[in-house]
DNA sequence: CTCGCATGAGACATATATGTCTCGATTCGC
DNA sequence: GCGAATCGAGACATATATGTCTCATGCGAG
């Protein structure tokens, strides 16, 4: 029986990032399924399944920047930041994940919602290169590619039961600073 | 016109590559379009799109092994073979990704080849690593982790045009092995 | 020249997902 | 108590993709 004190559309959303992040390509009525609602509800709701992913895409992003910001709010450096970001973040990607395959990206909101979170990641990659975290000569863009990436990786090892989500983290973050060599 | 010097099995396999590389989510029609064949003659040669799918995933194994034999069959040691290797599966990154959003692993050949090259991998960085090329207290499987999500790293930059290839190889094995700080 | 094989086109069938609509039920606020 | 809002179930329609089948055609080998 859902909680009544969460409207129906939040359940459909909580729903559809359980569902989709176990199969991506589920279908709605499997979704309203989980959700404890009838399909026709779950379309009053969203006119449709790209309508849906775009708003998986929005709350995913507003729960990554709450993370990112909780996280970081005592932090003295950028590079700090950077480090304490990662491991809010990697707990999210079980979540978020499938949504990088989703081509969502013809919705401006979506295109502008990823177009800022890697604007703002690259602008502290190149605050904590001026701080000496990161070897200036190395573009940013690499950074932000090994960056994500490497959450990606430690994702994976979680999934897999090799990491907890600690151990995965500190080895992100050694491996895009430190590397694995000795 | 297509080359008739190709059986039409590869030609539809080609295309397959050609065409699920750009979107993965595109039809068995757009693909026999594609490939300048009938539908029926598609169907003629693969029972469905699983075995399609499986078909490529196979093809992509032996081409991506065929690929780091000849790109390593010259080298000394095991680090400088996986820095090497690294270098020759990049530029193939754009044509197979698409390949690890299909949920395959179901059809026991996939699963084999899967595994088959995640072991030689580890093996390989297990090999390394008693040549000094990794820190032996960092874990094999985030070893693997790391080097196959720094190729897809390297791949996005080069989808991006923000590096060659051969620049984007370099930062992936830079990042694996010293890490970017200075 | 004939036969076998492979093929393309198109018709037809099946399957699944999605989208819309209606009706009855429930809940809540006034 | 009533009206409005929301909802679930199910019927119905639409769309797309896939799978099968048949027939005519072309090509190559013998």
């Amino acid at each position: 029986m859902r909680d009544t004190n969460v409207s129906t559309e939040a359940h459909i959303l909580e729903a559809a990032f359980a569902v989709f992040s176990q199969n991506p390509g589920a279908s709605l009525a499997d979704v309203a399924k989980h959700a404890g609602v009838g399909r026709a509800t779950l379309h009053r709701h969203f006119s449709g399944r790209d309508d849906l992913i775009v708003a998986l895409t929005l709350t995913a992003a507003r729960e990554l920047d709450e993370a990112v910001e909780e996280a970081t709010k005592d932090c003295q450096t950028y590079t700090q930041a950077l480090e304490v970001a990662l491991g809010a973040i990697l707990p999210l990607a079980a979540r978020h994940m499938f949504l990088a395959t989703e081509p969502a990206d013809n919705d401006p909101r979506v295109a502008e919602v990823y177009a800022s979170q890697t604007r703002d990641l690259a602008h502290d990659i190149d605050m904590a290169k001026a701080e000496g975290g990161f070897d200036p000569h190395i573009p940013t863009e690499w950074i932000v590619q090994a960056y994500e990436n490497l959450i990606y990786a430690g994702w994976a090892m979680v999934a897999a039961g090799d990491a907890t989500p600690k151990q995965a983290a500190a080895l992100a973050w050694r491996t895009l600073t430190q590397g694995t060599a000795k």
